[in-house]
DNA sequence: TCGTAAACGAGACGGTACGTCACGTCTTTAG
DNA sequence: CTAAAGACGTGACGTACCGTCTCGTTTACGA
């Protein structure tokens, strides 16, 4: 893998595949090793045996690149369980979502690029687009077939109920204020779920206030 | 040429107060101006008219020196609206912090901070010290408030209910896949309290699964 | 968008004549608008609409493309007076040169392809096969016939004659301590023709000492 | 020379004379070994241990730092014989021009400066100022106490003669059409102060045309 | 006449150098 | 004695050009 078995010409042009693929390993070892701050064009050029101008070329910013990096070279394991029983799926999803962000390696990446995606337009859209933004969606498209199913209220805006679970973890990874557990997966769906109002007895069917 | 005609301070020991107070002056101009990739220690010193060497005794990232900027420079209006109403304080509350967070300059200001801060665990930790620890505090303490009265459920972990409300909103900031706006923000209070399941007739206290 | 609707003559071979054509064509333009140092593979390959590769391998250097695109396109006037009185013929000739030298555009040019030949060694090749040399011989010629009518000395080294006279004019052109002026040039002949040594009265036929 | 006797600390600052001075002779010894082309800032800095910004600061231009590298780091023999007897002192000085412009490294070294001021006028200035002027001046002024002592004509320019003895060498280094030999140094002499012009007998005292 | 080889345009590639900015460390100098 | 001033080494930035090389296209020649 790190040997070179092709006899390697001179300084030509090489296959754009050839070059992406280098480049891309080089940048998710040091966004694993060193975080993403590590992630620079010269830095990564240099373990890439490339040019810089080919790095400028091909990502508008060392952040996005750095994250192509790791959606490269991550398992992307989108599936959702969907079992029937939304708490159920719910939280095995939540619990699997953390047991990640509180990996030693994948919690500071991640972390990491949603920090620099703050201050780099380009990576908040490759963000965005190769990563929260699937996941939204399959969220949504699990929360729907559950209020097919009648589990969710009709009248509920899904995309705020993925805020509240997701948007919990991420601000548990980003503003460490709080410890971010299994156990807060479990409590977070079952608060999402429920509710925060005490139900008083003789009360039959609390419909929101609305 | 050689003569300085102007009232020059000199190069001399000026009182602590009074340079820490021009320092934070300057870096918070630069940060509400251009954002906190400007807050540097070498802008903010000849911003300030000061040495970079005093900066480093004082602060010990550019990030941890432009949350104090933000901090001292900004009303912090904590004041949580306690009528007793919970569902409307809530509610207000929350729709001041998207209000906040959807100013032109706070917003990407708190951003960036909360960007800078994941490679920055100075900056973090003066985060969390003056700004989400305190924001986190009051909100719980209201919440206890509610729950003495009987409003919201005892066995509820209140902390979580922070994330779950101030967690979403981070979210919409952070990772712009939905807009974030007060509309948002009246239906994530109700989200949070009503909960996400649709209740049956006939089933008059539905008790969380536990 | 795909469709080109101009009769694209597209990539593939054109004549050669009509390459190098265009390609010299659009150096001159690069020389004369901003000098030797625009003269560049890549802006000339890009000025022209040719590949790079063509202009390797047709000329050596883009010093040599400079050289060989300023010969083309400008006026060789090589004719040299010679009405009998080298004198005048010779101060005429030497006027013209300090004339062209002065020129706005002529001048810098000359002098920068010049100067690149002292580290490329291709456009001084060519430089003095084009143009140095053919206007070195075209000057002793004239200064034989001169000898030859008897007015200059049979001892004289004429070429060392023509480095006293333009090797002066292109002193004060390359390392300009002294401004070239026709009044120079002028008195640079009679310099030349008279000596510098002061005549004794009574010194009927000062032979020189040699 | 090439070991460093001081125990090198840190990163901060250093003695301005210091730096200048390594950075002088790290220049100096890039001149001589692989020519003016070599003593880019890069690899001035790299070979210097210095930080290219400390050269960007105290030179204009690669080129300045050559010159001022080769100025630094040459003899500067300025002295002119004065014997009283003009011609023998004059070949003297040009013999040991041509001398100097011959040798194997100091003449493509100033031709290399001359053909970079063409382009460079930060070089061109520091050139004139710390070369070819004081050398000019010198001339000038030995030229002057020959005309006192009655050697030269009363109604000569000086500088003119400079740029014929001087020039003519140049010419000989830069455009090298001719070679450039101590024959031709004593030659030159002769020609420039006899003149070319055949006298016959019986023209006493042949003056300038005026 | 019809492939086919040559030459073309386009432009990416690995490099080197450019000139700039910020970092954190250090010396110098003035108050 | 201390603080301001600011130069130092380091390293990243984004760009220009070098000379080499791949690619697809088109012309022109030879079979």
């Amino acid at each position: 893998m790190t040997s070179q078995p092709s006899p390697r010409r001179g300084r030509g042009r090489r296959p754009a595949a050839e070059v992406r693929e280098g480049v891309l390993r080089a940048a998710a070892g040091l966004l694993l090793a060193e975080g993403v701050k590590a992630v620079t064009f010269d830095r990564v050029a240099a373990a890439a045996g490339s040019s810089k101008v080919t790095l400028y070329k091909w990502w508008p910013s060392a952040g996005a690149l750095a994250a192509e990096a790791y959606f490269t070279h991550s398992e992307q394991r989108l599936e959702f369980p969907d079992t029937g029983d939304l708490r159920a799926d719910l939280t095995a999803q939540m619990r699997a979502f953390v047991r990640l962000l509180t990996e030693d390696r994948t919690g500071p990446v991640i972390a990491g690029l949603i920090g620099v995606a703050q201050t780099d337009p380009e990576l908040s859209a490759a963000f965005s687009r190769h990563y929260s933004g699937p996941r939204r969606a399959l969220a949504l498209a699990t929360f729907e077939k559950a209020r097919a199913r009648g589990e969710l209220r009709d009248d509920l805006d899904l995309r705020i109920l993925v805020d509240q679970l997701w948007g919990a973890c991420y601000h548990r990874l980003l503003i460490p204020d709080e410890p971010l557990t299994e156990e807060f997966a479990v409590a977070l769906v079952d608060n999402a779920l429920d509710g925060a109002l005490a139900r008083r007895p003789g009360d039959p069917d609390e419909a929101p206030a609305a």
